[in-house]
DNA sequence: GTCTACCCATTCAAAATTGAATATCAATGC
DNA sequence: GCATTGATATTCAATTTTGAATGGGTAGAC
């Protein structure tokens, strides 16, 4: 019997998850028209037709919705495949790819990344800056550093600390505007909040304070921005105090007002655990994120 | 991050269990270069050795064997899409392999699958001749005419008839040797049976009567064989009925002799049942065979 | 010993696959 | 209305992949 190329399940699956062949090429690093010829080439192998051509993409039939279950349980044993592999090599040299908020891999990770070079030049390193929580499953990283307990299974995770927040501003700010004395002076104050997130605002209300996002009088979703517009005196904010503390030119306030703490979890995948590298950048990692959270 | 090529598995999986490159080749009709290369190609890509090479061929370390099991649940997804396919044909027209022992492969379906034709000329027929069971649920065939109750999972069976064994020999040979009249004049005739396959011994076993193997002067596996020995006046031997009723020159013996009845199925995996060509093949099939036993 | 039957690696010309470039179309913004 | 964006199809030169042929090795039969 004729056997068919697994490729073009590969490319199959791109494309309709992606919706477009460009798209699907981007997300695969292949090209449109070669996805393009894949996805036909199946159709004539497999003699029915899988996706309808629009002017805006592709969409898939019945028939290939019908398909793409099956075809999504092949990816998820090759990528197995691919962990299995990264568990049982037995160099160290090699690439890592961790994945962390976008706090973390801007203020935390660059300095840590540079003392593993010290020790293991051998090993490189990419950083997935992104809020949202990667897929270990599929190997989008090696390694994450998350800021929720993980609930996917075979995923092992350790965690490193609880992150208490404070509230903070920059110094210039408060010499300009005073220091806040209690918690119900913030109304009174500018405050730097996040735009869609309405985690400060929630945060709020716990206390009892009603407040609505036109408090903020500088908001964005961008944590990396918000904590800048804090150290550049746009207002007050709330950040982890490890941050504030490493910064001069920001200081704490109220510091017995009491905030939540952020759990910071460390986490990989069931099948990686042994690869001697990813074990060495983990650990490095726990250790350092370990002081970083106490200092 | 990079992909690897899916046909590196299909390809790994194929040398793992043929145990060499060549034989690999053979099954997938690939070459043995060509294999050779894939499998290395893996190995660097995944960076693990996979087949330690020897002499007599390839075979896996235990890295491979770690890998052999997600491997092959990969292509037992690659197969069930290949079996969805064609599930979600249209067209009547196209191939239909079947699989059947060899006394039916031989003797019954060349006539049935010329009636087919006559009546079905887009359907092209590939008839595996093997006692062997084949594996639907790898579509060595589409459809399978057992003599044993299928059991895997995912098999739609229809039981076709219940096929007589009788006591039979050539005209010849009886003319020459004289007719049996009852069970124990049998030993007294020369005896066609098998060579390692033991049912006719068990059987006789089974009337209490004792014979070993070299009662039979003549002895073969092969049921083809088998049945044109008998036909030939080498001695008496055991068949269907309805073989022994269509040839003129084969005359039953002893017909009150209780034997066992051969249940005959007809089996095609579930994901296929749908093909229009398969379902015509399936149920033209089942009426014939029908036809056939009772004749 | 020799012969045969298996293997595997390597070579190299032919065949197949790829992607940059291009043409085209539809929707959207100004 | 026109420019822009983002999509697909097509073309074609360059790259990659393939497999027939070859050489060489080893085990087993005779």
């Amino acid at each position: 019997m004729t056997e068919f190329d697994w490729n073009l399940i590969r490319s199959f699956v791109a494309v309709a998850e992606a919706g477009s062949l460009s798209e699907a090429a981007r997300r695969l690093s292949s090209s449109q028209p070669t996805l393009g010829r894949h996805v036909t080439e199946l159709e004539v192998a497999l003699g029915v037709v899988l996706f309808r051509r629009g002017r805006g993409g592709y969409e898939l039939t019945e028939n290939g919705v019908a398909f793409l279950d099956r075809a999504k349980a092949m990816r998820e044993n090759a990528d197995a495949l691919a962990r299995l592999a990264i568990g049982r090599e037995e160099t160290v040299a090699g690439t890592v790819r961790i994945t962390a908020s976008e706090i973390i891999a801007t203020y935390v990770l660059p300095s840590i990344m540079a003392r593993l070079g010290e020790s293991e030049p051998g090993i490189e390193v990419e950083i997935v800056a992104s809020n949202q929580v990667g897929n270990l499953l599929r190997r989008d990283a090696d390694i994450a550093i998350r800021m929720v307990a993980p609930a996917q299974d075979d995923i092992i995770a350790r965690k490193i600390a609880d992150l208490p927040l404070i509230c903070c501003a920059a110094s210039s700010y408060l010499d300009r505007r005073g220091r806040p004395r209690q918690a119900t002076d913030l109304l009174e104050h500018d405050l730097v909040g996040f735009d869609r997130d309405d985690d400060i605002v929630q945060g709020f209300a716990h206390f009892g304070v009603e407040v609505d996002r036109h408090k903020f009088r500088f908001r964005t979703d961008n944590q990396v921005v918000f904590w800048e517009a804090v150290r550049a005196g746009n207002g007050i904010g709330f950040a982890q105090a490890s941050l504030v503390s490493r910064d001069p030119g920001v200081e704490p306030i109220l510091p017995e007002m009491p905030l939540p703490a952020l759990p910071m979890w460390l986490a990989m995948h069931h099948d990686v655990r042994h690869s001697p590298r990813i074990r060495r950048v983990a650990d490095f990692l726990f250790a350092e994120l370990k002081a970083y959270s106490a200092g």
